[in-house]
DNA sequence: AACAGGTAAGACGTCAGACCTCTATTTCCT
DNA sequence: AGGAAATAGAGGTCTGACGTCTTACCTGTT
């Protein structure tokens, strides 16, 4: 058997396979993987192309190798990688267990402001497409978001109700967000956020404020989410470099 | 030139060589590295190990490769990981531009409690160290810490002053701090806390949850970690998977 | 002189096969 | 039965070769 289907390099392709056959259920947690030998006979490649694939997959910690012993699925898929993995909100909240919905306050092209040309390097005089949206959790409301894009990348204006910014932006413009720089800011009360989220003075509240970046490093979305630290909590994996 | 003196793994050894070659300068951004048959020539490893290394820092964004054409050392660090990277609380502060201090609170050993046994895998009986400390920055405390190792792996106490547990850990015991898990609580004014670090009802606290894996997966440290959320925040780098 | 195309050098990408080292098991001796 | 030694098989490393891609240079034409 070969994978070989040449447009991404090769020890990519045998990565996507091994984490595909995991996916499918081919693979299971805590199973070992054929010999080197064997399965980079089974794939077509060599013994040192699926090492290399090996050894990120092992970084990834979705692999697990014992000199002299095999290589094995790691059987705890790890902590979701938390906050560290970019998400959106919807997702965030139906992880936790609730069912997320969304309520429009306002849409409109504004000025930008000094602190938005900064953060989306951007030139005085273009404007911003500026969303203030909530987010509930059964009904709740736990998060309030403040989404700006820079105006010549929104050309149609956003209308979509639940639709994910991230998959609007993509369908529409062809960009794709790969990360996020996220600043975490705890507040205390705030009368205009505490009142949307309905909460009081004793809530402690949690701003996330980020700048998402495309594949070529381009600032795109300048967001400001406030949580209900009651409600919605974050975990971050970090790892020693 | 043989960088070997075996303890670690020979890419391992590779790559840490590569990565203090560029921060004592040695190697400086933007310059391309010698060919990956010099390379290993001067390194005295295979070929097939530097790829290893060379693959991984690629992953790491520490070094960047083009088909054809050479292996460079990626020049814009990007950012610091942010929180995602695992530093001692010391670091934070000096990461800030403030003088790190320590001052120890109380070191003792105690019966474990059900939720410490939980997060670090201890059979009941088993006794923990408990080392609670206030980090200062220029003078003024802005973290309370309150550490928790298990007894067995904490044979000769903790006593030095301003070393870090990490470094303390790892010469004692061998043990290597790999990654950890951190839960983001922000947290409202707290009598005991607010009061430790100097501040008032005002002043919004955020909780660093923390349980230390070493290299095994092995839990070894359960540590709170809070802080004056108006002198330290943090950033998270967040990827899309 | 300017341009286009071909060619060759050198880099990373991949391959094949060998040997080393470590782990776990089996075998054998006491 | 128990422990020591041999063994099989896994990952770790090495060597040398060839493939593919970039770049730079050389050359011939306009």
């Amino acid at each position: 058997m070969s994978i070989k289907g040449n447009s991404r390099s090769l020890f990519l392709l045998v990565m996507d396979k091994i984490k595909s056959d995991i996916e499918s259920g081919k693979l299971r947690p805590g199973e070992r993987l054929p010999s080197e030998a064997e399965l980079s006979k089974q794939l077509g490649v060599s013994r040192a192309t699926l090492r290399e694939a090996l050894r990120l997959l092992e970084e990834e910690k979705i692999v697990i190798r014992r000199h002299g012993v095999g290589t094995f699925i790691n059987s705890k898929p790890v902590f979701s990688g938390g906050i560290g993995e970019l998400f959106s909100v919807t997702d965030a909240i139906e992880r936790q267990g609730y069912t997320a919905g969304t309520m429009i306050l306002k849409t409109s092209f504004e000025e930008s402001a000094e602190e938005e040309r900064k953060r989306l390097s951007m030139k005085p005089g273009e404007g911003v497409l500026m969303i203030e949206r909530i987010r509930t959790a059964d009904g709740l409301p736990v998060v309030y978001c403040i989404d700006r894009i820079p105006a010549h990348l929104a050309p149609e204006g956003y209308s979509a109700g639940g639709e994910s910014i991230f998959t609007w932006l993509e369908s529409t413009t062809g960009i794709r967000i790969t990360y996020a720089v996220a600043e975490i800011k705890p507040m205390g009360y705030n009368e205009k956020v505490s009142n949307l989220l309905h909460c009081d003075r004793s809530t402690p509240l949690l701003l996330l404020e980020q700048i998402h970046y495309d594949e070529n490093e381009r600032p795109i979305l300048y967001s400001h989410n406030y949580f209900r630290a009651d409600k919605i909590h974050f975990h971050v994996v970090r790892r020693r470099m």
